[in-house]
DNA sequence: ATGTCAATTCAAGGATTCTTGAATAGTTGA
DNA sequence: TCAACTATTCAAGAATCCTTGAATTGACAT
């Protein structure tokens, strides 16, 4: 990923609603949603759902699929990644304290109830 | 941490100049650099460079300590990390492709060379 | 064909963010 | 005190982004 699309694709993340519709999509997998559905789930109106759903989308955040008249969004779970990858690669160099605080509740185990520290 | 202070850290992230920041301060350590000097490496006007800095800083991203007349700035790595590890965690609710995606170059091991592979 | 439904596009406005030169504050040394 | 230096603050303008209602496109069913 190159420093234009890891930017375009921070751009994508830095606002609340398109936050929130990663976490409403997430876990929804690759069958994702329709918009209608996901318009009525999170209150907001049409146009600025097509909106921010293609500023996910442009940013390779979003994959849609079109079904009958509906149209399924779903997140590119590899998009995400990469954007994480880069903040972390490219931007800080790996640096191992920041690898630390970003990993430490990362991969709770089995048994493990995560969310429990302060950060 | 909660979700505005890392829409705030998502928003700080989201520019050129302030990646770039990023990108020549992690390595400096707890050290960080004068902003004079910051200034004049990446070629960007005294006020301008105050303006993303402090945004930086309010953001939690960066620390500053005054040195005589210098201001110093560093990265604050656990802002860096926890603003990925709520990506990863709050909004992407752990989701294995998304933690594979991510970590799939993260933690090159000894005699590994990273950055070989296209993303 | 016609009506209905799902979603996007358009246009206008309002709000926020960014850049720039000028001015200001604070510190150091002569 | 005064000049030099470092950095921030201020104000104005430019650019970008976001929201909203209206209009449009495309698909399905009757």
């Amino acid at each position: 990923m190159d420093r234009s699309k890891a930017l375009a694709a921070l751009s994508a993340l830095a606002h609340e609603t398109r936050l929130d519709l990663i976490r409403l999509l997430t876990p929804q997998g690759d069958e994702g949603m329709a918009a209608g559905l996901i318009a009525e789930t999170l209150g907001i109106a049409a146009p600025r759902l097509s909106f921010h759903l293609s500023a996910l989308e442009q940013a390779g955040l979003l994959r849609s699929r079109k079904v009958a008249r509906n149209v399924f969004y779903s997140v590119d779970t590899h998009g995400i990644g990469s954007t994480i990858s880069f903040v972390l690669n490219d931007c800080c160099c790996d640096h191992p304290e920041v690898l630390a605080a970003c990993s430490h509740r990362r991969t709770p185990r089995q048994g493990e109830v995560a969310g429990t520290e302060k950060t």
